[in-house]
DNA sequence: TTGACAAACTAATATCGTTAGTTTATGCTG
DNA sequence: CAGCATAAACTAACGATATTAGTTTGTCAA
């Protein structure tokens, strides 16, 4: 009975490795302990079960996430920084799907670490658009509408939407990008022009 | 061994009512054969199965969220119908949110009768569009837009992000909607003066 | 050195999806 | 109307799964 040298962080590495590989709903407790090379009661000395594991698999993937945003978000100017992110926003969906499925898989965001991710996730995207001095409210909105927008469009992508030859992938996702981009430009001219209460 | 007039279609009623109740990823075959008063084992004589089920119930979502989004697409002028569309595709998505989740927790979409109805949903976004006269490309681009904006914004709200008093959600959802009315506007616009070149 | 804690195990249970084989109701054919 | 084929429902059983309880044993600190 040799002691592996287990952990939650390395049972959850691990556990999105083999999500990747087989499917996020394919995820089984037993293969998983397969390849830890243990049995599957000794995961429950690490974690409460299969629904902790898919609460910390979605945290670490809003991590990962948020990684590859953070290097996007101080770029100068906003519309660039805008940019790179959805790029970024795009690629990390793309080359890990399984993971970042995991994040909507959750019938709900109860568990304390999800929601304090959440708020940095959130800020994440407040941090982005500071420069353009907008009020509070008005940040809210532009942010619900850029995270909406990249996600959405993801998404679709992901579930086989958007293959028609008829348009390509890429350009298609040029549009609302740049779109994007126009209309926090826009924004910002509307709030430093004096006519914000027209 | 009373027969019950059992059906694939109101298996698949009772399924969709019994996901919106329990949530969609607690659907057990056993709890559904309990609400027709028939055993577990019964069901597979008129489908194949947990997998099959699944995809019927997306295409049971997707036929019921065109029947809503229907009733709107041949108002005009187009900005009016895609107004009418967006709130009709909210509202069906607060409404019955676990049917809407069926949609997208499909691992992939290779099941002949959704690809069908991928291709109507497809359409019905076109026929909406067909007024502007726009080329086929640009169309196709468009209705990616709408698509995935309203998909985004909508499915996260279903995820619980949106939440935060800073912002209403219904305003925020009025942004990217007037922002895709400006968006088609601009586009037809652009596809009418004769700036299409330049 | 020893003792407490925790990590890993074994064993067992309940539930679930699924298949095979059986019975019987229904509807069509003669 | 009689008989027969089809299919709908059943019973029984299997394998896989998540989970719990109880046991053993390694490890670290006193």
């Amino acid at each position: 009975m040799a002691r592996k040298g287990l952990s939650r962080d390395t049972i959850v590495d691990t556990a999105a490795a083999l999500a990747e590989e087989k499917g996020m709903e394919n995820l089984t407790l037993h293969e998983l302990a397969d390849a830890l090379g243990v049995k599957p009661a000794s995961l429950y000395n690490h974690l409460q079960g299969l629904p902790e594991l898919n609460v910390r698999l979605a945290e670490r993937a809003l991590d990962r996430l948020m990684d590859t945003l953070s290097q996007a978000v101080d770029i100068r100017p906003v519309p660039d920084a805008l940019r790179a992110l959805a790029a970024a926003y795009r690629s990390f969906a793309q080359e890990q799907p399984q993971l970042y499925r995991a994040i909507l898989l959750l019938p709900q965001f109860s568990d304390p670490g999800l929601v304090a991710r959440k708020q940095a996730f959130m800020d994440l995207f407040v941090r982005m658009l500071a420069p353009l001095g907008l009020p509070t409210e008005e940040r809210v909105h532009i942010s619900r509408l850029i995270r909406s927008t990249l996600h959405g469009y993801v998404s679709m992508e992901a579930a086989g939407f958007f293959r028609s030859p008829l348009a390509d992938a890429d350009e298609s996702f040029a549009r609302p990008t740049e779109w994007l981009c126009e209309q926090i430009t826009r924004t910002e001219a509307k709030y430093h022009d004096g006519t914000l209460h027209q």
